[in-house]
DNA sequence: CGTAAATTTGAATGGATTCAAACGTGGTGG
DNA sequence: CCACCACGTTTGAATCCATTCAAATTTACG
């Protein structure tokens, strides 16, 4: 409801150096080989978000998508009555704005909700590699197939049943991201928004999750732990 | 809840022509070269099929996808519970099972609506174009953009907000899809079923609808008539 | 015409929302 | 360093809306 200005200005980490990246093989550029890889890399810039900051906005004419390589990204839908609804939300090598590849402008806003490091990569780059690399026209359909299989999922899981259900369903899925089973604590607010529920609910099933001691939240950055052979119950009621 | 056992054979109508298809633009094979569509022609199949059939199931390791050429498709997810959740209605020149193209199995459970016919696309016929057809890869990714757009559109529209509202939507939906403002009657548990709300809850808010004169059934076929003015003012409270 | 299925309606319940207020926390400036 | 303010979270209470379970009614179909 209220704007907020965004810095949107990242910290320049330094040109892509994506024959060495440790997540290459979940990119964009996976299959390509070196001295193709080395056309791509001269544009493709590693950038460093501060949380809470605009990458882009819906509707924007945008020439350049992103590869989040680290950290967490929401893709944003304005609503009717002035609200916002989070369609998506993006974690590691995951593809923000794969719309531009087929001209369409920014179909949602993306907001980075953690620090995150990212690929933005131009769109002529992508042309300039596509005509002679199936390969990459490949990798691409790859990641629009994952767009789908998230938005299934975030209709399925994660705006069907009770409030209570959801949430299970997004504290699992945040805490199978990281190896060692914690997850990123999100704001009540975007858990709301994302969920298709208030604040106020979100909240309430929260604090009582935590109160059964089925979440726990940790002491360091905004992480939190869960029981999630107790969790899977309650998101699946077998 | 309750099993069916759904006869899926259709009608073959005979092989496809692609060259003189009404939605030649519209389908999958739209840029392709003559000379190349001749290729594609021979094994692809023009098939009818009567309401409430079975195009594929989920899980099954598919090896053809469907451009649906008239009538209605509903791709289905099952639910812990039991029950289940429509995902995305396919129109006319929807593609159902454009994941097959990646290698992976359905995703959904596709069933017709309505009448429908569709395009039946081997794999196969698809493999052997793409290598020397980047006009095909292209025509992939707006299928694959366009199962995305559909997604969130079925998250954001119809998933969100109060019953009546869900259903103004739907309601607004299915009427756009016909020149003359008429749309499908669907069975108000499918409706249910698709906007994550009862088929009671469906029943009631149509039938509320229908008391105000905002939706009028037609005497002929399952079709309505609706006001989309007023039903627009329902469904963004400006 | 008669039965099965789908739709509609009713009444009671439960869960989410709404509006408000209290609480905690981090940041700013005195 | 502390007081204070802004903002997010939590909690409370009343209301509203959707669900549930049940029954009545209509429609479809053999």
């Amino acid at each position: 409801m209220k704007k907020k200005a965004i810095c949107t200005d990242p910290t320049w980490a330094g040109r892509s150096d994506c024959a060495h990246c440790a997540i290459r093989n979940r990119v964009l550029f996976a299959d390509l080989p070196h001295d193709e890889l080395d056309v791509a890399l001269l544009a493709v810039d590693d950038l460093f978000y501060q949380p809470d900051r605009l990458l882009y906005r819906i509707g924007e004419q945008g020439k350049v998508l992103y590869t989040v390589r680290r950290g967490m990204v929401k893709l944003v839908r304005d609503l009717a009555d002035g609200s916002e609804r989070v369609v998506r939300l993006l974690k590691a090598g995951d593809v923000a704005g794969l719309e531009v590849a087929i001209g369409s402008r920014y179909k949602h806003t993306a907001i980075t909700l953690t620090e995150t490091e990212v690929c933005r990569i131009p769109l002529s780059t992508l042309e300039r590699l596509e005509v002679h690399s199936p390969r990459l026209a490949h990798q691409l359909m790859l990641r629009w197939q994952n767009a789908v299989d998230d938005a299934d999922r975030a209709l399925v899981e994660f705006s069907t049943g009770a409030a209570e259900v959801r949430i299970a369903h997004l504290l699992l899925y945040l805490s199978s991201l990281n190896e060692d089973g914690t997850g990123i604590e999100l704001s009540r607010h975007d858990m709301g928004s994302f969920l298709g529920i208030t604040t106020e609910t979100a909240s309430r099933a929260m604090a009582d999750l935590k109160r059964r001691g089925l979440v726990t939240e940790l002491p360091g950055r905004d992480a939190f732990r869960c029981n999630r052979q107790l969790l899977a119950r309650i998101a699946d009621p077998s």
